[in-house]
DNA sequence: TTGTATGCGTTATCAA
DNA sequence: TTGATAACGCATACAA
């Protein structure tokens, strides 16, 4: 049933080395047979097997993409973003998720299990021994998204939170006249989190404002955990005159709920400001001030370190750093644009 | 660099053959031999050549997801259960998605390009001659996810909407006293508005109810346009004490939000009901009365679906439904339950 | 129970 | 410009 490059020779009157060269270098074959190749190939349907092409040329024109188990936009924009620019490049995307707290063996399997990818970009939430062990294994040329594995040979794509973080503090401090803070990130060893929090405590102490630790929750970038810990903190903050940054725009949602729900006014009473500027920010009231961080694009720096690193396997480790944005709406209290 | 089962069986000393049985028929070879070869194997790291493997073999243990660029929770969920499912059953997926305006030689190319997977999950989002021409060249097993191509033989999954909307339109008759409606969907071409428009127009007229053309609206499932239709539209609709279906809950939060900025107070002067029951359900407020799509359901079935046809190339078509169930929340106007 | 030899569909090398 | 032939790494029929 399926036609080979021999069936495709025999119908042509040609060898199978001549149907290959039609195939690949197109130049070196004389026009008359060339044309007669190539109707043969469109006449009997013809496809390469790949995967005999695959064991001789020891490529798939497969990559690998390993997402931990997302809070929802992000993990399909990323997709989205991979898998158009590796169809540009000629590629095909391989997906898998593991879960968030998986213990290695996962991710582990995941990527070992990718004999057949020529290279694999892979999200890290926690950076533990175990992670850094699985993918100080990986043989392949290997992207980590969102994060660097230090003493791991690797190619990388992250954002730049930082300039975001100051951004949005100096205008939630400047513009607005915020003068105490409060943090709602992730689980302290969420790699994000960690790095969210830092900057933000570096901004707050460079605006002259002191952030105690008891300002400071981790939960689980979900609304509804956000929205429990609102319900019994909004009123209490509103009196204490915080501003409340959360780590990512659902958390964000979740506490400016519980506050309304509380019947306070907002921004008035408590300014509320997100992370990511996913849609679900324009649809909070007020509409969230965050930040905007690009998140297709990481999937296509990925796909192109990669690929880049498939054409130069000798090149010196590569990080492309994407910039992330303040978008000021309202849940801030004030619209202005910063200057 | 690359160790083979040749490697292996040096190692070992023993041949190929016996590598090759230990990996595949176990139980056929002598238990110390055993042991040695697989010694061997952990101790040289050795993994199957994938495209020598799938070259003998003609399964590549990939499995082909295709799905239309989609509003994002759909999409990622989708995603996610059938990325779940398909490791369970040994397999792997390798994923693209096709531009929802797409003239269908993208399909064609995304599908017939999948020449090594074992076969081919779609989701189609229109279905016109250009689709049902593609598809029904595929050769490969196939399975359309939410949709039928009459002509073309595949497995499917669809989702029963029809209960879904009859339950929602009877609740908002029958409980919460609706007496006109108004349907906000996608474009007429969409498979999921078709279905859900006919099933709206059925079960309006079941509970007593008809409904004018002009009650009927065709966005693209987003917020932002529900929100400008909203605009223009609420005033109108509270006047006339409609009750607002929209096809999803994205479009329904646009509706809600434009409402409230209008001044209105829901659920009470325009109940507005959604579809779906992604996350975004619960964020409105009112919180959003609508039907439960099993999504990662829908991902995990087709995968299901696939490798029971790999395995039986021979029995009949098979369609998986799934059912779709009412939530009630609050911004239909009636809290309870419905018996 | 194990080993030998063949073929899967390509590309690459070399000769014609 | 073309064709014969040897890999590539594996599974398997057949021989031992």
């Amino acid at each position: 049933m399926p036609v080979s490059i021999q069936d495709v020779a025999d119908h042509a009157n040609v060898s199978i080395s001549t149907v290959s060269r039609v195939l690949n270098r197109r130049n070196i074959v004389n026009e008359a047979t060339r044309k007669r190749v190539e109707s043969a190939i469109k006449e009997l349907g013809y496809r390469p097997n790949v995967f005999a092409r695959g064991l001789m040329l020891r490529r798939s024109h497969i990559l690998g993409l390993v997402l931990p188990d997302l809070h929802g936009e992000f993990y399909s924009e990323i997709i989205r973003g991979a898998n158009a620019r590796a169809r540009e490049l000629g590629y095909r995307l391989m997906i898998s998720s593991v879960a968030a707290d998986d213990d290695g063996s996962e991710l582990m399997a995941t990527v070992a299990d990718q004999a057949l990818v020529d290279g694999v970009a892979v999200m890290v939430s926690e950076v533990d021994a175990r992670t850094k062990a699985t993918l100080s294994d990986v043989k392949l040329p290997l992207v980590v998204l969102d994060g660097e594995v230090k003493g791991v040979r690797h190619d990388s794509v992250v954002i730049d939170q930082r300039m975001g973080v100051a951004a949005l503090l100096k205008h939630l401090i400047d513009n607005c006249g915020a003068q105490r803070l409060v943090f709602v990130g992730g689980q302290p060893t969420n790699v994000d989190t960690i790095e969210r929090l830092a900057a933000f405590q570096e901004a707050a102490a460079e605006g002259g404002v002191s952030i105690e630790s008891s300002d400071v929750f981790h939960l689980d970038y979900r609304y509804d955990t956000a929205f429990d810990l609102g319900q019994k903190k909004v009123r209490e903050w509103a009196r204490r005159r915080v501003s409340v940054f959360a780590a990512n725009d659902e958390m964000a949602a979740g506490i400016i709920d519980a506050a309304i729900d509380a019947g306070l006014s907002l921004p008035g009473e408590l300014p509320v400001v997100g992370f990511d500027d996913t849609r679900i920010a324009a649809m909070t009231r007020p509409r969230l001030t965050t930040v905007h961080v690009p998140m297709s694009s990481m999937g296509a720096s990925a796909v192109e370190l990669l690929c880049q690193r498939l054409e130069d396997p000798t090149r010196p480790a590569t990080k492309i750093t994407l910039q992330s944005e303040l978008i000021v709406r309202e849940s801030c209290g004030v619209h202005a644009n910063p200057s």
